[in-house]
DNA sequence: TATTTTAGCACAACCGATTGCGGACAGTAA
DNA sequence: TTACTGTCCGCAATCGGTTGTGCTAAAATA
């Protein structure tokens, strides 16, 4: 196989009899260049399959175009969705998009951010991992003027920008529409010592919107999970059936859990939603698919991918310091389907 | 705020009164260089807070540590799966992952491949866009040395590396569990057009199996689809019904397929499996959850992106020339859940 | 015709890490 | 003392695209 070397521009430039700086500029439609050079050079490049080197490009201007992600993994729907959203909207600005999974461990996050850092990239994108208490590692990106954005799953005390949703509000409206469906004893499923506001915030809707209705808030319908899967789930909802006065009613802060309650639910002869109605969150694919298909909070995944991308290409456009570091929320809704709907 | 400056080896060689070329090679304990300096270099770099820049690193060595993943979408949880394997593998050995979405598109193919290519990655793992049928945008890689793995989609003609299942031999495995079962009219879906092997290959094996065990193949029990929807498995799975001699199996090339048709199946009051037994493909964790669980077809994404990874990165180490691409297998199995146990 | 303007392009420094080559110096052997 | 070996390190070129500065010749103006 004959050993190719990288088409350069000093390539095209010897070709032509001009100087490398000119096809650098020819290719950018740089207005000190005529017409008829451009037009000269594109075409030898395209024939010569000139691709440039973005790294070439990136050291010297110190601008790579490139969005990096970190996050506790690929394989959540929300999460994927998430990539999805920010590839896209980084593919309209022709950026790049590079992904590391913390696995929610929080001394891979600090190697993955780091190298991040050492690639250069332009903004960074990130869902914390579960573990993460400190979050001083993103100083590195704060410090050098890389815009970061956090999703979802964000730090308290960190000013830079946040892309999230109104989790108390979830919350609340979940157990609202529970509430309006007339249930009369809500359980509640949440995962324990959450560091975050995340779910805690989903709880403390849950508990105003109980409060509100003037319905007592009992603890042994708040059941705190040690990890937020299928088969936790179904343990803490058999602890709930097996009460002397179980729940008519359930907010689950995935649908994950909710698919588990439904169906324990169902193995143990009890009719959702008419005996037990459950709202999960996420609207992840298979709460429509399951059945009775569940009703959720939706969470707009792939706009708040967009969003975030967004922030970051905008900011780097123009980098203006006075500009506080918004946090912005994204609309939830209740989706109600057949788990829930009474009424 | 202010404003730093990324620090270089530069700025410890001045701070130590020592070359650059000192710090680089203490750096990664070059043995020329004294376990003194060494020490002393790391604890500087340390202290200033240096992060290597791999761009310039990249563009002197040509070596960019960066594996490009060029596929259809990242929420597929077949592809999401495919990427965590990856990503994984790669960050054993210190490589990076950047990532692109073809959304099937061969347009966007071409120019994502062009991109990766821009960004010299150092291997390029690709499944295929549904849209792609000519291929020539992927010899850049060839022409240069850069390793190229295809996976799941692949393309015929291509010689190159491939990691993928024997869909032949899953398809065949499927069916002949449906007729072990007891299934005497098996049906089967399959996409349209389908440019590539991987479906047509389940089909083969589909008939194959029919044919040796001497069940004749109707037309009338193989169905083709536009999209592999959820929707379209519905009212594929309705024309199967609404048959004067409706099938009592299906093999599903996918499992969203199979939830459509046992769903579809129960709403018209067929029993499942006795009536209608159902086989997927995938084994998604839909597949799992839904009631009846559903028998499906392993399919070892993450594995595969793991055996991606690893041959990107060991032809990386050693460029054989004269080694044959290999073919990769990776093993399929029958999973026997509830849609299809009839015995 | 003399002079100013401007279009069109070249030169060379630069980004930061890497590496071949060679120099300085100390220690050992002859 | 001379020659040789080995240790430790600096010089400078290199990767390829970008950009400020400046030069030349043609076009415009006086």
């Amino acid at each position: 196989m004959e050993e190719h070397r990288h088409v350069t521009i000093y390539d095209i430039a010897q070709k032509l009899n001009l100087a490398a700086s000119t096809i650098s500029r020819a290719l950018k439609d740089h207005h000190s260049i005529s017409d008829k050079t451009i037009k000269k050079v594109k075409q030898t490049a395209k024939e010569m399959g000139f691709v440039p080197n973005t790294l070439a490009a990136g050291l010297r201007g110190n601008v790579t175009k490139t969005i990096g992600i970190l996050i506790p993994t690929v394989t959540q729907p929300f999460l994927s969705s998430l990539i999805s959203g920010i590839e896209i909207a980084a593919q309209k600005s022709d950026y790049s998009v590079i992904i590391m999974q913390s696995h929610d461990s929080y001394q891979m996050e600090v190697d993955m951010a780091k190298s991040l850092y050492s690639n250069r990239v332009s903004g960074v994108i990130c869902s914390l991992a579960m573990e993460t208490k400190d979050t001083s590692h993103f100083k590195q990106f704060s410090n050098n003027n890389i815009p970061l954005v956090f999703v979802d799953r964000v730090p308290k005390d960190y000013d830079t920008f946040r892309v999230v949703i109104n989790n108390y509000l979830a919350g609340y409206k979940a157990t609202k529409h529970l509430i309006e469906q007339g249930c009369k004893r809500i359980a509640h499923l949440t995962p324990v010592s959450e560091f975050g506001s995340l779910y805690n915030e989903r709880k403390r809707g849950y508990t105003d919107a109980l409060a509100e209705h003037g319905i007592p808030i009992e603890n042994n319908l708040i059941i705190s999970l040690k990890k937020i899967t299928y088969e936790e789930g179904v343990k803490a909802c058999n602890q709930l059936f097996d009460l002397k006065n179980p729940p008519d009613g359930l907010f689950a802060p995935g649908d994950l859990l909710a698919v588990s309650a439904v169906q324990t639910a169902k193995k143990r002869g009890i009719k959702v939603p008419d005996q037990f109605a459950v709202i999960g969150f996420n609207n992840d694919p298979i709460s429509e698919i399951i059945e009775p298909n569940i009703s959720t909070i939706t969470h707009p995944a792939e706009k708040m991918g967009k969003a975030a991308a967004e922030l970051i290409i905008k900011n780097l456009k123009s980098v203006k310091e006075e500009d506080a570091k918004e946090i912005t929320f994204l609309n939830t809704q209740v989706l109600v389907r057949e788990s829930s709907r009474k009424i």
